[in-house]
DNA sequence: CTGAAAGCGCTTACAG
DNA sequence: CTGAAAGCGCTTACAG
């Protein structure tokens, strides 16, 4: 059915090697006669020649492929950042095949080793919790790797990340400028270090601007009771005295499933509440008062992290581990006046 | 670095065919020595040996890939059936490799080629405009793939599509039910089946409870100028007298775009204007008035489709073509009396 | 300038 | 019960 290039070797008479040579433009260096390349290129088109990848790969090596391991490819973040890694990655021949772990390190595990098996180059990865073996597994046997959006601080492994510090620092200061003085915040209940990050940067805005750090004003909830969570926080935001004015979402999720609460409740953005989200969402806009968040630089993590990835597929090099700065999107949720 | 089934041979002391038996579970089949089978396997535990995917592909012709070629990964209605399909996939131990096409007949052609070389066992593919070729070339070369989302109505193909017509249809009614009688729709300038359809489904709505077809009331803009089109668009219902008192939105996109500028617009909703959009979306939540929206059974969407493309790999099959039932979630943006 | 040969890592009839 | 051999489709030293 598909021509090989044994069949256009048969059909013009001559070795696999010459055809393999025109076909892969080596016919100079290989000094082919013209009227040979000529002959060969005639019939490769008759053929309707296309090379076999899998063959070439197991030759070679190399599948041009690389892994994308994410929490959920559903999930708005993960798939915008997809598309960007695949319009990169393209651009040097590369494909990719995802996988998303659901945040548990086992499906993490399986996906890396199904991928592993399919001889992927390198791996771009946005880990889970307790995922120190698997990271340690790669680095151990010399598979290349760039972790995205999250990383393990002390790992010494390539990663594109937020400086999530200073993304939420700058955020809650906002909010602290715009005259909040009691600011909640609703994080995950969660070892992952860059969510952890964004609580320390809310907590150091409160104390630099002698604001007291309240246990209270934390709330650390359940991912898998995220609705039920939330409310339970907002309640209890609420029935503090003097009330939260103000809430900082650390991520998109939050953001909106907080937002869906606050609309329920009836609550006035910004007047009884401000509110500043994470990550960028249609849902943002449309919300009756539009919402400040933090935006994230997708289409550098994108980039950067594809660029990192083939850098140490050609030569496994240096550690380079880039912290990107956020942008606040100011609008009129967080209050104050903004002029326009 | 990585273990061989020779490697193994060789740290037994026998054929690599035996290894490859074992390994692959047929030494029963084979009747391979209980002894034999013990030593080979723990070999293969200590070498940990993890089977090299490529030259199994190479050898029996299948990749256990399913190519997945979209318009955008990144659009959450594509990006949630990557999700069902990839987890559906894997049940079968298939993995999934994607591409964007930007909904243009180049890109998809070269990716289908990208994806080919790559050997996929066959393609889930939503069609661009003008890809009767790309799916003439598939089925005369008899690789197995299901259309999905859209089809192209005069080719004989498999396809998991919604019932566009009905969908748009009932969503119409609706609005006519609850007394609205200047009915917008506003839909993209293609020659997209699926699309044409809604607005088909729109005016027989129309037409059977009476109400003048006019086409001012059907808008249809260009999808690379989206927001200034549903300005235009927007402005045109309501300069038209009497005004349009419902707007109906065949897209996510659309339905999203349209509602920021009603809002700018400052229209109250569903008072002034009723709204029935399309899709799910957080943002439809987040509105002031909740929209009602046509909702498409994506689970089933994403099941079927694998299931109809790995039954047509492991033997073309003949044709089936689904044509699902959309839901129609009723909440205020559409006027009427929703009771609750 | 061109061909024969080996090999990438696996599987599978075929012998014995 | 086990091994030698061929072959999947390609590439690439090595000869000549």
């Amino acid at each position: 059915m598909k021509a090989s290039l044994k069949d256009i070797a048969k059909k013009v008479g001559v070795s696999t090697a010459l055809v393999s040579y025109v076909i892969n433009g080596k016919e100079r260096e290989m000094r082919v006669g013209e009227e040979m390349v000529a002959r060969i290129k005639k019939a490769a088109r008759e053929l309707n020649y296309q090379p076999n990848q899998i063959a070439k790969s197991l030759k070679s090596g190399k599948t041009l492929t690389i892994g994308f391991i994410v929490a959920d490819i559903s999930n708005t973040f993960f798939a915008n950042l997809a598309r960007i890694i695949e319009d990169e990655a393209k651009k040097s021949n590369y494909t990719v095949i995802f996988g998303s772990s659901d945040e548990t390190p086992e499906n993490a595990w399986n996906l890396m080793t199904v991928l592993l098996n399919r001889q992927v180059d390198g791996f771009i990865i946005a880990p889970t919790v307790n995922s120190e073996a698997q990271i340690k597994y790669l680095q151990e046997k010399n598979i290349p790797f760039v972790l995205i959006d999250r990383y393990l601080p002390d790992l010494p492994a390539n990663y594109v990340a937020l400086d999530n510090y200073k993304a939420a620092f700058d955020a809650v200061s906002l909010l602290i400028r715009n005259g909040r003085r009691r600011i909640g915040m609703v994080n995950y209940d969660t070892s992952l270090f860059h969510l952890q990050e964004r609580s320390r940067g809310y907590k150091q805005a409160l104390t630099e601007n002698k604001l007291q750090v309240e246990p209270v004003l934390l709330q650390e909830i359940r991912e898998s009771h995220l609705k039920e969570d939330i409310k339970e926080a907002l309640d209890s935001f609420r029935a503090l005295e003097p009330p939260v004015d103000a809430i900082f979402f650390p991520s998109n999720k939050l953001t909106v499933t907080g937002l869906k609460y606050i609309r329920d409740l009836k609550l006035k953005v910004p007047d009884d509440i401000a509110v500043v989200g994470f990550d960028e969402t249609d849902a943002y806009d449309l919300f009756y008062c539009p919402i400040t968040y933090v935006r994230q630089p997708m289409a550098a993590f994108g980039k950067q992290a594809v660029e990192l990835l083939l850098k140490n597929i050609e030569s496994n090099k240096n550690i380079t581990q880039l912290n990107l700065e956020a942008t606040l999107v100011v609008r009129a949720s967080s209050g104050g006046m903004p002029d326009k």
